[in-house]
DNA sequence: AACGGACGGGG
DNA sequence: GTGTACGTCCGTT
């Protein structure tokens, strides 16, 4: 009873999963936290739901009402007898009922949430990975699982044979396995979105049941914004439900890393294992469209990669699964869910109801914004081209800390829960803050550390969020306390930019929170220092003005687009303009290497490398998968041919060209312009696999020494005169009298 | 070129 | 019994 509503009050320790139904009935299966031994506690509770107005809910079902207090609409507290269909009323709509999943009743009801006093190392983990010929389970074939046991041992499991029995034969032996290990959790990367959903059509088309689950029934469904459409009717999009075990999606985390931190490009799983240092050097790497042809010739190899897949599924999920954890301690809903759900729907909204029903108070209906327009944050760019001795300073969660520090809730959050929540969730992040920068850089430590702060600041700024999403999503949405943070916000950065620039330093680009300055030549670290807390003392309580970082030089493009080079000569390179999916490998090639140059002063040296690379390509010593890009087909086979006659499309005429007259809309290829004029394939191969075919080299060279200036070099131009650009990029085959000029060229700074 | 909507991934 | 943050890419005007 200690514990404050917004952490659950019952103590029960070590649930790991909990299915209830609509008849009261909820089982619960914890693990000890003493001796790890799992048990299972059948239980009752008493239905419930929240209504507007008692009229709504049929007399027969009521077995006890109460009413609530204070000024919100929904003020009935309504338990109903087991059975009743109450999920039926949700469609009175949400300004006149509430009615939770059943597992979330029992949780709100009990206070009980997931994993007290039981460590995320103490949960069994599981993960497996599914081999396809292909992508379609219409079509393709599963012919191998790779399974780790949460032992830790690895497994292979492969069809015998090739046709129905043995695919079908395969399928229950998963299953077997499954439920020998009896995991709490099954992990996988796009578990969600590729595995389960081929392995149910599959399941289904082969009639073999899928009770993987605690309790012997088949996969169930949930709606899920972000699922996968269902195969029945309608554009229903569900995920899948194994009762009694949670299924956990890594990249459902990695996207909330991305998001939170930015620095998380690719989402592969193969790319993301590089990121986190979890990839063995030695780690097989096969090109996915090969898979299956490789595992003909050589299937031992494809045995190594679909190990290695679910090994680093398994030290991502570490690293990464902390934050989910977490909030399943707090919140009143399922891990599974917490770990796929947004932040203000997923977990404020949970968090609130509980609050409002543990304090007996009515809760108000959802309710559409009246008139007023949303305002936004900030954006300036004050000047373009090369900068040197550069700091950002940026403010840690500025909007809640003005919403902490001014007190900007809901207006209809009587009980002030919002700003409560928000004030206990800044001070989890600035603990796990400390402990990340407390160990050791480079570690899974660190990195679960990092993510738990990545995940509270989430939460934390998503109160924002949640105060400035329409009425029809959130319960407490309310856009005049929203338009009052921005306000804020943009008060606090002008003032910021201001009290920089009466300082000496030059603004570069400020965005919402954060602010690039560069400052004079004679200042040392130390200076820029004690600039940055000087501004930081003049901002407002609880905004605290942050030394982020110190670059030797930035280019600056277009707002949001810069690279940024540190003393130590590291490049890091941000926006579309710098870091894109699509750009041929050799452009990405030539900036990374005349960046550093221009922004040391060494024109010289940028025009070197322009000229090495045109000369590269037009003696064909660029490999073709460098000149290619990646593209995602979007048109059909047959839409296609009804249009090639008037217009002809680089990607198909590739593909054709290639002997390939079917594809799928959504496939990704890697292309290229030959010399013909027509399209040229490349194997495909984003994870860093090179497909060892012959390379024909017979790319259009001209094409990509213009692509080469017009799309990478110029990404250059703001930095330097017009002269000294057109000297850099003049074509390398007409030697001309410009070189020696650029010895003395220096790079440019533009105010906007 | 500027805007709005879909997607992020898996074999 | 659904609804996220952001950045990128595509298709449409």
């Amino acid at each position: 009873m200690d514990l404050p509503a917004d952490e659950g009050w019952d103590p029960t320790p070590g649930i790991v999963s909990v299915w209830a139904d609509t008849a009261g009935r909820a089982l619960v299966w914890r693990r000890l936290p003493q001796t790890g031994r799992l048990v299972r506690e059948d239980v009752r509770f008493s239905p419930w739901l929240i209504a507007r107005r008692l009229e709504d809910v049929p007399q027969a079902w009521i077995d006890d009402v109460r009413e609530l207090e204070g000024p919100g609409a929904l003020r009935h507290l309504v338990h109903v007898k087991p059975g009743s269909r109450i999920a039926a009323l949700r469609d009175l709509g949400k300004d006149r009922i509430l009615v939770l999943p059943p597992e979330e009743q029992y949780l709100v009801a009990t206070g009980r949430t997931y994993f007290r006093d039981l460590s995320f190392d103490r949960l069994r983990r599981m993960q497996f990975d599914l081999e396809t010929t292909g992508l379609d389970p219409l079509r393709d074939r599963i012919f191998m699982v790779a399974v780790r046991d949460p032992s830790g041992a690895t497994s292979v499991l492969e069809a015998r044979g090739a046709g129905d029995a043995a695919e079908a034969d395969l399928i229950r032996r998963l299953v077997s396995a499954i439920l020998a290990a009896d995991p709490d959790v099954i992990e996988n990367h796009n578990l969600h979105g590729f595995d389960l959903p081929f392995l149910a059509r599959r399941a289904r088309r082969l009639g073999v049941t899928l009770a993987f689950g605690r309790i012997p029934v088949g996969l169930r469904q949930r709606a899920a914004r972000r699922g996968v459409l269902a195969d029945d009717e309608g554009p229903q999009r569900i995920r899948f439900v194994a009762p009694g075990r949670e299924l956990i999606d890594t990249l459902d985390a990695v996207m909330r890393y991305g998001f939170s931190t930015g620095d998380l490009p690719w989402r592969g799983l193969k790319a993301v294992a590089r990121h986190f240092g979890v990839a063995g050097t030695d780690r097989e790497l096969i090109p996915g469209d090969r898979i299956y042809e490789v595992y003909r010739s050589d299937p031992a190899r494809v045995r190594r990669y679909a190990s290695a897949d679910v090994e680093e599924v398994a030290r991502l999920a570490e690293i990464l699964g902390g934050a989910a954890f977490a909030l399943a301690r707090m919140a009143p809903r399922r891990y599974e869910r917490l770990a796929d759900a947004g932040a203000a729907t997923g977990v404020i909204d949970p968090l609130l109801v509980r609050a409002y029903l543990r304090a007996g108070r009515a809760l108000p209906a959802h309710q559409d914004g009246d008139r007023e327009p949303h305002t936004g944050a900030a954006l300036h760019l004050f000047a373009t081209g090369a900068a040197h001795r550069v700091v950002k300073a940026d403010v840690a969660s500025l909007y809640p800390s003005l919403m902490r520090s001014y007190r900007i809730g809901p207006a209809r959050d009587t009980l002030g829960a919002l700003l409560r929540l928000v004030d206990r969730l800044v001070e989890r992040r600035l603990a796990a803050k400390a402990s990340a920068k407390a160990s050791r850089p480079g570690s899974a430590e660190r990195f679960t550390h990092e993510a738990m702060s990545a995940a509270m600041k989430l939460v934390v700024n998503s109160a924002y969020g949640y105060l400035a999403a329409g009425g029809s999503l959130t319960r407490f949405a309310d856009v005049h306390a929203a338009n009052e943070v921005t306000r804020r916000g943009r008060e606090v950065l002008d003032l910021m930019c201001r009290s920089l620039a009466e300082r000496g330093v030059t603004l570069l680009e400020a965005d919402t929170d954060g602010v690039y300055f560069a400052v004079p030549a004679a200042w040392s670290e130390a200076d820029e220092r004690r600039v940055v807390s000087e501004v930081a003392a003049l901002l407002p309580p609880l905004v605290q003005l942050e030394f982020d970082g110190r670059y030797q030089a930035m280019l600056s493009h277009e707002p949001k687009n810069y690279a940024l080079l540190g003393y130590d000569g590291s490049l890091v390179l941000r926006g579309v303009a710098f870091r894109s999916s699509r750009a041929e490998p050799f452009g990405d090639a030539f900036l990374r290497c005349a960046i550093p140059r221009l922004l040391v002063n060494d024109v010289a040296g940028v025009r070197e490398a322009y000229v090495k690379m045109a000369t590269a390509l037009r003696r064909r010593e660029v490999a073709t998968y460098d000149v290619s890009s990646r593209v995602r087909l979007t048109r059909t086979p047959e839409g296609y041919l009804k249009i090639r006659d008037s217009r002809r499309e680089l990607p198909y005429e590739a593909l054709l060209a290639s002997g390939r007259t079917s594809w799928t809309v959504g496939e990704r290829i890697r292309v290229y312009r030959t010399a013909a004029g027509s399209g040229g394939l490349v194997a495909d191969s984003e994870d860093g696999v090179r497909a060892d075919d012959t390379d024909p080299r017979d790319y259009d060279a001209d094409h990509y020494v213009s692509v080469l200036r017009d799309n990478f070099a110029e990404r250059l131009s703001r930095a330097l005169a017009p002269e000294d650009f057109n000297a850099v990029v003049a074509d390398p085959d007409q030697p001309s009298l410009f070189e020696p000029l650029l010895a003395e060229a220096r790079t440019i700074l533009a105010p906007v």
